[in-house]
DNA sequence: CTCGAGTTGGAATTGACATTCCAATTACGC
DNA sequence: GCGTAATTGGAATGTCAATTCCAACTCGAG
């Protein structure tokens, strides 16, 4: 407990090739552990996708736990940048309804295999995992951040009803997210997370002014 | 491959004891993977915990597939019947609150660790095992039924809308229980179960005539 | 150029796990 | 009571994963 505290993992310093192969490791570990899972995906399979030795993937994380929580930040950082401007502009049921049916689509186009990046290491992990557990709860709240921030921007407007608890309905809307993400994997069509967000959005939609 | 197909394990004629260690088994690898997972629970394990051989094992469920096939089910089994009688008689907004409340106040007691039983299983096993994801299927299938029948019996009194689709209210309030379970398992907090349900029940209150 | 830190390859180590085997035992129908 | 099938113990097998080691190599600063 002396350390620098293992969150920032101490940026050593690193090579233009060095910090090249750190991303491909992360982004092959990524891939590999969306699919099957951080417990499922084995450092040769790793090794094999990203083309690195077992040293270099050693070299740069430590070990398997570091590496799976550079993943966790990796698909963080990723997914909310690939919602980006829609999720900066939550602010309107119509740019809710274009943000949720954009990831509906996403989720036809891949087959409906796969849940969420996000939610899927985090049921894989939150309970075995302290220090991934801590990393999930950053990333589920910098995804609902910015929903609660655009019905607070309707609410200041005077759009939204001042009963409205915008925090209580950013929660629910994102756990419709992962609740019909989650649902939508397992059935293999994605309308069960169509009328999950559906069915709170319209709820939101009863809130409006007028 | 000759087998009467895997999926019914034909039942061969089974000892009262032999039973008996039977459920024994599916008991303690329910109970190792709801805390650790289906894949971080080893056959060694489950030994340990019901206090067989190896061979008991591989004896009643062929392989650990097998017993994981088996563990969906029992799990299934298991907390459809704990929701009883409640689930059978979803047919009014309180009944439905209360339904929901209590399965927060389970997450509540054991400090919300652990997520739901089949959801976790699912999102670990959706996409790796195709028979393991249709057993999932018919779970979710079960559980989805009675919500839906209670929803349907308040529009058939004329108490809904004619206008809402209570099929898919009843897939939105499933959905928000899973992703709410999720969110408050990583939070350690049963507050964002509790704001994901109350938004759909109150979502379905909107429906309600008069 | 020259040194030290950063980087890489690949083999070696250790341990766990899924599964198989076979021999011993027990239970139940007849 | 007998015998076949169910049940059980426990060791053996083979595979594969996580991690360590160390030697070789490269790159950038001075």
């Amino acid at each position: 407990m002396s350390a620098p505290a293992k969150t920032g993992e101490s940026k050593r310093r690193l090579t233009t090739g060095g910090r090249k192969t750190r991303e491909r490791i992360i982004e092959a570990a990524a891939e590999l552990m969306f699919h099957r899972g951080a417990g499922g995906t084995s450092i040769p399979d790793i090794q094999a996708a990203a083309g690195v030795s077992a040293s270099q993937i050693y070299h740069y994380f430590g070990d398997k736990q570091g590496l799976v929580l550079a993943v966790i930040d990796h698909q963080t950082d990723t997914r909310l940048a690939q919602q980006r401007p829609l999720l900066d502009n939550l602010d309107s049921i119509e740019a809710l309804r274009e943000w949720c049916d954009r990831a509906g689509s996403r989720q036809d186009e891949r087959g409906c295999e796969g849940g969420c990046e996000i939610g899927s290491l985090a049921s894989e992990l939150a309970d075995g995992d302290q220090s991934a557990r801590t990393r999930l709860v950053s990333a589920f709240d910098r995804w609902e951040g910015p929903i609660r921030s655009g019905l607070a921007r309707m609410q200041a407007r005077g759009e939204l009803s001042e009963r409205a608890d915008t925090a209580a309905l950013a929660t629910a809307l994102l756990a419709a997210i992962q609740g019909g993400m989650l649902l939508s994997q397992v059935r293999r069509s994605s309308t069960a997370y169509r009328q999950a967000v559906s069915a709170v959005i319209d709820h939101i939609e009863s809130h409006l002014v007028r």
